[in-house]
DNA sequence: TTGTAGACTAACGTCGACA
DNA sequence: CTGTCGACGTTAGTCTACA
């Protein structure tokens, strides 16, 4: 079977991830450091390049202030509009 | 360069996986079905040995008959406990 | 500040098989 | 029914660097 990639819902997590940096006026560095994260792959996963494991999400939601489900509700939001 | 990898995490999802499935009374095959995922992959989840993507993750949640947000709620209480 | 590129390592996800 | 294994192709995730 072919890989199991949803664009959709990987854009829909890249629009949420740099909506909700800018609302905390965090640049991808300030991100990066937050989650201990490589910050070109903050870039990478904000214009849907990259699809990250649920750790690294979960280290996300932590970083961006929200709980995880607070989080994937944002997520399942966008991806449902 | 160190891996994103929580361990506490991925066996929380495992757990959670492992429970809601037997809640639905849904075999792995069943399950794999449902979110046309590899049977033995499903298997390795559940004893948090794998770290499933987004993607994935939002497919398990659809076959667990659970929100995204839902899902994320679940896995996240068991990580708290 | 951000996007992207190349090179690299580790891990995902699939498949077939077997206890 | 489930856990595990080996093999495989693909991609996550890191690092350096540059426009």
């Amino acid at each position: 079977m072919r890989p199991s990639r949803n664009q959709k819902l990987i854009e829909a997590l890249a629009v949420e991830i740099k909506a909700r940096r800018q609302e905390l006026a965090l640049t991808q560095e300030d991100l990066a450091g937050r989650c201990d994260l490589d910050r070109p792959f903050i870039s990478l996963i904000e214009v849907g390049k990259k699809q990250p494991t649920i750790s690294v999400l979960y280290r996300l939601s932590s970083a961006l202030e929200l709980s995880f489900a607070e989080f994937a509700g944002r997520v399942e939001s966008r991806y449902s509009q």
